[in-house]
DNA sequence: TGCATATACTTAGCTAGGTAAATAATTGGT
DNA sequence: ACCAATTATTTACCTAGCTAAGTATATGCA
């Protein structure tokens, strides 16, 4: 039942945002990805923990973005891991992306008071812990 | 922000859903259209309606689940559309694939009082309602 | 009646999630 | 110092969203 109206609620904020991202040529997948680095360069690693991501969704994702020209992966001194930054390209867009992202997050909560979005907030985190539990 | 957390939210139902149900043969998007078919036979636009999905994504779906042998498809009077019933098959293993679903269920909401679900759940609606405008 | 429009569904091709298993590099214990 | 176990990433192959465009049937109006 909630997890049924929680999907249906992602799949609606990440349709309604692609919309606005996709003529800019970013995805939202592909945008959480530049929320992070836009904190600084991260390890494919640290992305997959941040975003909850299984390694392999992650690769792929990846390969799209530098194939788009939006990030740039180095190899670093552990030679297995591989440090990934936003290119110059892709910070020159960001503040564009940004507004797309503000537009559909102050459509989302439109008429919900604060009260009722720290509810709202608070569940989540919970539900989140309770599901990742072992 | 919101949208990134209802996303993550909505991926950790689904895989915790998945865990229980590919033993019994299912997936979390086909348990959606069982749960519907339950109440009786369905067009596949009102299939699409009830899950707010395109059509195409069902078509691809119900594909699978008569491949499965969970449905069954038939004519209708208007020969563009058809009917979509559950099988026997599928009847006879509802009450296991409900038990899976409660059990995520109620772990998903330990420890959230009934009122912070209600909030939870308004506040869901209204943000469908809103992302829905044109 | 006939033809344009609308509706139901499918096909093709993309993004993005998942698991299982492979590869390469690092770490740790004996 | 070596070999086993661990870690980071990739590859292969599923499910499941989406859009755009195609096909077949039904509807409605001139």
């Amino acid at each position: 039942m909630y997890g049924h109206k929680v999907n249906q609620l992602g799949r609606r904020f990440s349709k309604t945002l692609n919309e606005r991202l996709t003529p800019l040529g970013l995805f939202t997948a592909q945008w959480a990805v530049v929320v992070r680095l836009l904190e600084g360069p991260a390890t494919q690693t640290e992305l997959c923990q941040y975003l909850c991501v299984e390694a392999p969704t992650m690769t792929r994702t990846l390969a799209r973005m530098e194939q788009a020209g939006w990030i740039e992966r180095h190899c670093g001194a552990d030679k297995r891991e591989r440090r990934v930054a936003l290119t110059e390209k892709a910070r020159a867009m960001a503040d564009e992306w940004m507004r797309a992202s503000d537009f559909v997050e102050a459509k989302a909560v439109r008429g919900i008071s604060a009260d009722e979005l720290a509810v709202f907030a608070s569940v989540i985190d919970r539900m989140m812990n309770n599901l990742s539990e072992s």
